[in-house]
DNA sequence: TCGTATT
């Protein structure tokens, strides 16, 4: 493990990741660094160039899309189970603590920060699936470039979107709006534009106008930012409801085969799961966290007969969608370094544990039949 | 007709 450092402030350009929403392909981003224009010694003889500014522009991750329960320490151990972690932030509101669904990991090794992309952008962790990419280097410039469109025709799609808006500079992500029951446009989109000045432009640009072939003038204008309401009462401040946990969302209904097909891109219906019921022996709430489980809070579930190359991300992938996970161990032969078989997840709350060892064990994960189940306690192990 | 991306 490693200790916290202090999140390096300073980085050299580089390119952020891909536009659009949700798994996405990430492309590695490479981006010629402007360099200073002159290279002539200093009166002090120091050598030219630019200061020596840490290049983090390859290790530092950001991470979107968080699951609201989501703490900083789970967002480090899930992914300080790909390799070191320089530095690891959660971003969370100001006044409220809450968090804003957003952070930032720092690795050591740029190799680990490319394999955290890969290993987890696209992670469905219960009702949100997160995006993992380079993080751009901070500045004044790429903040409010965020913007609200209306009156979209319902025929435009994201793409069609993009393209009107992305004369006026690079797009970071874009969004429309649809209606959950029938998935058609609400005409409402959103545009996050790489520079401010790039969203001043499109609004200037665009505002009042009439996309191609469309009837009505679209309203293009800057978006809320987090701290503003939309609608309903503003929610009173809660000083001390910065720990989530008592207030949970209920499980969702999970569709397996949606959730693990995208992780593993096996076919397992729904039918092969096995239905015993999730017992109600260790179900008193009162007693959540102790008996079963580990020492700390959760409940610590065994899971049986992983294959020699798992790793820690796909007990994540495994168990994320199921609810609040707070830690997951694969273990691992101390000469090989390969899964001896099997590891263990730590989740929050017992629904969820409950929920995820009823749909998991007897789970077909390539040629292997998951056994998962709560972990039992071997007592007085001294 | 406003979900939450810059520490």
């Amino acid at each position: 493990m490693v200790t916290i450092l202090s999140t390096v402030e300073a980085q050299a350009p580089s390119a952020a990741g891909p536009s659009g929403c949700g798994p996405v392909p990430v492309p590695v981003p490479v981006v010629a660094v402007p360099g200073p224009g002159v290279a002539a010694a200093l009166p002090n003889g120091a050598p030219p160039g630019p200061p020596p500014v840490a290049d983090d522009s390859k290790t530092n991750l950001i991470v979107n899309y968080l699951p609201q329960s989501m703490s900083q320490e789970e967002l480090r151990s899930l992914f300080g189970s790909l390799g070191d972690i320089e530095s690891c932030k959660l971003v969370r509101d100001k006044v409220t603590g809450q968090s804003l669904g957003y952070g930032f990991v720092n690795y050591v090794e740029a190799g680990d920060a490319d394999r955290a992309i890969g290993a987890l952008n696209g992670l469905k962790l219960q009702t949100k699936t997160i995006k993992v990419s380079y993080a751009r280097p901070s500045s004044a410039s790429i903040r409010d470039a965020n913007l609200y469109v209306s009156g979209l025709p319902k025929a435009m799609g994201q793409k069609e979107m993009e393209q009107l808006f992305s004369q006026y500079g690079r797009i970071i992500t874009s969004r429309i709006l649809v209606d959950q029951v029938t998935g058609v446009s609400r005409g409402v989109g959103f545009i996050r534009f790489d520079k401010r000045v790039e969203a001043e432009e499109a609004v200037r640009g665009l505002h009042g106008q009439k996309p191609l072939g469309a009837a009505e003038p679209i309203t293009v204008k800057f978006a809320n930012t987090p701290g503003q309401k939309s609608g309903g009462a503003l929610l009173s401040l809660c000083p001390g409801a910065r720990r989530y946990g008592a207030l949970h969302p209920p499980p969702q209904r999970f569709r397996l085969d949606n959730l693990l097909n995208v992780a593993y891109g096996v076919k397992s219906p729904l039918s092969l799961l096995p239905r015993f019921s999730p017992l109600a022996i260790e179900a008193v709430p009162a007693l959540a966290g102790v008996g079963l489980g580990t020492p700390g809070p959760g409940w610590c579930i065994f899971v049986y007969n992983l294959a020699p190359e798992a790793d820690e991300s796909v007990l994540w992938q495994l168990f994320g969608p199921f609810g609040a996970v707070t830690n997951v161990k694969v273990i691992r032969d101390f000469a090989t370094n390969k899964c001896k078989g099997f590891g263990f997840v730590t989740m929050t709350n017992y629904e969820e544990a409950a929920m995820a060892i009823a749909s998991l064990n007897g789970y077909r994960l390539g040629d292997r039949v998951l056994q998962v189940s709560f972990k039992t306690t071997k007592q007085h192990k001294a």
